[in-house]
RNA sequence: GCCGGGAUGGCGGAAUUGGCAGACGCAGCGGACUCAAAAUCCGCCGGGCUUCGGCCCUUGGGGGUUCAAGUCCCCCUCCCGGCACCA
């Protein structure tokens, strides 16, 4: 064919650019218009608009975004794009968690400064988040590796220091060789590194900072439950962390020694009320007496040893709950101080020295774990708890040991004897303590937080070594203890900081002699656990923020994040408020009202990972498909708290309804000049009536998901119904039967409920619809209960169950008119014919039952 | 072992209070447009039977409550997440 034709051929058949969804033409269009520092999202400094915090967790500047990123953000810009529609003052900052590990690990391996990939990184992903459309206000940008923000670390160092809240320890910690650093315990996974998870921990003994979180152990734990608007996923995981236990302290003297606290073995234990049924004394291979008694001991020590690799294996394969139980009994003997009697003491692999004392009393007749290992060595199991029936009636049969029912009551035990276990327990403890031998006590699973980790990225510890004054803070007027550059970054142990003699070699400000600096940097999670009140004042320059400015704010309204921070960042969170709380740097006792957790994302049945080769690119996707659809499509393909199996072709046809959307919104296609079916009365035609009354459901459901549930997805298909509606209407519009001013409200409600999800489109057709003010603070549109509801509606007949017939009757017709119009159906009355009516069920506006025998 | 979440067409998922199971989308099939293809538009689309009127089966499995169960109750299987000899 010849050139010339072809090129007239194309020139014909291809319509103009305007006729069709070209997303990026579109999105390069707002981008540009969009400005760069995202004023347009600023908010308000004095309102008198009710205010609204959205915030998602910010991001590590790992160098690119991901499609779990996409997913988060867009929830949060959905909803920060709708509260700004319906009033709200609304504060939707970002920012970025950029201390941390991966920057040396890019420093060692690219000899690139950590500072430099860091904030190479951090203005890549910062683009990429600018190309998705979303609405940040980044005047408010924090960015926690300048010392702009980590000199307010160091201030809260030391507010903590001075309040008794930091403090110096020398403790075995959990040691990741690959990182070469210290990991607090929230950061061991299966005794392993939370980054490495086929790294196993080890334990070191080293000198750390410590953050007294168990002073808050149990506001942690009671402030879950006013936590209404959290997941109770999280909440439970968060009770789980706090692990409390209530129990008793027991005195057991050892016997023929000496009165002294080292010859004294303290037992916890939750159920004081068993123990006359103790049969014997359980330590942990590590407990202190073990040590002592096993020292000049060669093969008892030799013994104990091998309990305590064996342990040490089966807690670093996670095993420890399967190992089986075995022990030594070390031929010495314990007292129990309620009636006297000598108990052996044995070493047993199953108890551990890191909860409770290490040393349990052993009642087999009432202890799972104690019946199995007293089996094993034929050990006396003794019943002293019998069931306490519910109905008094029933006889009291001896029950099969080992009996671990709280129900029950006490026997052979005693003055105690005839007490319920509850009563017992709470008599028994005082009884310990008047007799000084014990006492209750509530114990737990969260520790103080290890802070120390021995790495450059991060913030200095504000604290010095001065020979003659010990430790001494770094004076307030000294901050921030800046980060040198230049820091050899090669692992050869050690914190890197302290091959630096510039930084490390200070002068006392006590005695002005010389002085070492800590070298230790503080764990990132420092940063992260107050970040989101430095956005409410982020150039302060006085303070970490104004207390009345973050009064405003706070707490945050909505939250939102992967729920891989359940326990870490959301308990050192909580934490840190209650700490500035009773500073009284805030009024809020907790940072968030409401969290909510977004799934995850997978593909073709897997985690997205680099080496299953199936993770999908932001980029690639908003090359392809458009931001709009990208985003889209995260949100439409299931709620957003469920997880996400992704799929290509997803978001192809979320594409293509944005186009058909497109093709509906700017038709031009204009209803006759003289009205022909339109009947005078009402004003409307059904067409004209089906269309208003779509449009009043489609913004009755829309402002329901994201008042409620926040299914996006439905949100969506129901914006989809609404626009196949119209599109379909191709006919009613040309013929008239849709006047000009409720298309035109079709299409303009169309384009308000489309802008939380697809920002990009719903601008372009803003502009085009002609409308002036700005869309984003365009009014949501309200829906009218009336106009939404059906005038006709079906009515199932089912005749035993069956589905039989549909009858359709006005709305609202009554249970008479419903009845009779079943009644009066053909295949109802052919379908009952010769049959005995038992009962009908007429249920208004939704059914009718017909039971027949 | 304990706690939490889940299982619905070929696929992702809907069904808000016990009331027509399968909305919306993807894939597939058929048709229109086209020389052809892509794009687009229209139609069909859980399974089985059918005399083409319909009938029967179907929400992981088994039982129950109810006129009526994906939804409530009891038992069981599997999958995901958390905790775990926690004394």
């Amino acid at each position: 064919m010849p050139q010339e034709e072809n090129t007239t051929v194309t020139r014909e058949t291809a319509p103009p650019a305007d006729d069709r969804y070209d997303a990026q033409r579109i999105e390069s269009k707002w981008f540009e218009r969009w400005p760069q520092d995202g004023s347009i999202y600023a908010a308000e400094h004095d309102s008198t608009k009710p205010k609204y915090y959205a915030l998602e967790m910010l991001p590590y500047p790992s160098g690119a975004l991901h499609m779990g990123h996409v997913r988060n953000y867009s929830i949060g810009d959905a909803l920060a794009r709708y509260m700004w529609m319906n009033g709200y003052n609304v504060l939707h900052p970002m920012g970025w968690d950029s201390f941390g590990l991966p920057a040396e690990n890019a420093a060692i391996s690219a000899h690139t400064p950590p500072r430099d990939w860091t904030l190479g990184n951090i203005a890549k992903m910062k683009a990429q988040m600018k190309r998705l459309g979303f609405a940040y206000d980044w005047s408010r940008e924090v960015t926690t590796c300048l010392p702009e923000y980590y000199r307010w670390n160091q201030w809260f160092f030391l507010k903590l220091y001075e309040k008794g809240m930091a403090y110096r320890k020398q403790s075995k910690v959990n040691w990741c060789p690959k990182c070469a650093t210290v990991l607090a315990n929230e950061q061991v996974v299966g005794g392993c590194c939370w980054r490495h998870e086929d790294t196993l921990v080890e334990q070191r003994e080293l000198e750390q900072w410590f953050l007294r979180t168990t002073k808050y152990s149990d506001e942690l734990l009671s402030g879950l439950d006013k936590l209404e608007g959290w997941p109770e996923k999280v909440r439970t995981m968060q009770r789980n962390w706090i692990g409390r236990s209530a129990g008793t302290l027991v005195d057991f003297k050892l016997d023929g020694a000496a009165d002294s606290p080292e010859n004294t073995i303290t037992v916890f234990t939750t159920r004081v009320d068993t123990i006359f049924g103790a049969t014997s004394i359980q330590l942990a291979p590590e407990h202190p007496l073990v040590t002592r008694m096993a020292k000049f001991n060669d093969p008892l020590r030799a013994q104990v040893e091998q309990l305590v690799t064996e342990q040490r294996k089966a807690k670093e394969t996670g095993d420890i709950g399967a190992i089986e139980k075995h022990g030594i009994n070390i031929h010495h003997f314990a007292v129990n101080p309620y009636n006297g009697e000598r108990l052996p003491i044995w070493v047993a692999n199953y108890i551990v020295m890191d909860y409770g004392t290490g040393a349990i009393m052993s009642v087999p007749a009432h202890d799972e774990r104690d019946f199995e290992f007293a089996r094993k060595y034929a050990l006396e199991v003794r019943l002293v708890i019998v069931p306490c029936p519910d109905d008094p009636e029933e006889t009291v049969t001896e029950p099969v040991p080992p009996f671990t029912d709280l129900k029950g009551s006490l026997v052979n035990s005693g003055e105690f004897t005839g007490l319920t276990c509850q009563d017992a327990i709470a008599k028994m403890s005082t009884y310990a303590e008047q007799h000084g031998f014990g006492r209750a006590t509530v114990t737990y699973r969260l520790k103080d937080w290890g802070i120390s980790r021995q790495r450059y990225w991060g913030t200095p510890i504000p604290m010095l070594y001065c020979e003659k004054d010990g430790i001494v803070p770094v004076p307030e007027k000294d901050l921030p203890v800046v980060l040198p550059d230049n820091v050899d970054m090669t692992l050869t142990g050690g914190s890197p900081l302290g091959r630096v003699p510039e930084f490390v070699n200070a002068v006392c400000p006590k005695c002005g002699g010389a002085a070492r600096r800590e070298t230790d940097t503080m764990d990132t999670f420092v940063d992260s656990s107050w970040y989101f009140y430095r956005y409410t004042d982020p150039h302060n320059q006085q303070a970490p923020f104004d207390s009345k400015t973050a009064g405003y704010w706070f707490p945050i309204d909505q939250y939102i994040g992967g729920v891989e921070h359940a326990i870490l960042h959301l308990i050192y969170s909580r934490f840190w408020t209650k700490f500035m709380r009773d500073m009284g740097m805030v009024t809020n006792d907790e940072p968030a009202d409401r969290l909510f957790t977004q799934g995850m994302i997978i593909k073709g049945g897997a985690k997205m990972s680099k080496s299953l080769g199936n993770v999908v690119s932001p980029d690639e996707m908003v090359a392809r498909y458009g931001a709009d659809s990208t985003r889209m499509y995260t949100l439409f393909a299931t709620a957003p708290d469920r997880e996400l199996d992704w799929q290509d072709e997803g978001v192809e046809g979320i594409q293509r309804f944005l186009s058909r959307l497109y093709r509906v919104v700017t038709d031009k296609t204009e209803p006759p000049a003289r009205r022909s079916n339109l009947p005078v009365e009402d004003g409307r035609g059904s067409a004209a009536r089906t269309l208003q009354r779509k449009l009043h459901q489609t913004i009755k459901r829309i402002s329901h998901d994201f008042e409620g549930r926040w299914h996006f997805n439905t949100s969506i298909s129901a914006l989809m119904e609404l626009n196949n509606l119209v599109s379909g209407m191709g006919q009613d519009i040309s013929a008239g039967n849709i006047p000009p001013e409720d298309l035109a409200e079709a299409k303009r409600v169309l384009v308000l409920l489309l802008s939380p999800f697809a920002p990009y489109l719903a601008h372009e057709l803003w502009e085009i619809l002609g409308e002036k003010g700005t869309l984003l603070k365009a009014s949501w549109p309200k829906y009218d209960p009336e106009l939404a509801k059906e005038d006709e509606i079906e009515i199932p007949v089912q005749v035993n169950g069956k589905l039989r017939s549909v009858v359709v009757v006005p709305a609202g017709s009554s249970e008479e008119i419903i009845r009779e119009a079943a009644m009066a159906d053909a295949k109802i009355r052919t379908a009952i014919t010769g049959k005995q009516i038992v009962k009908k069920i007429v249920v208004p506006g939704k059914l009718v039952n017909i039971v027949v025998r």
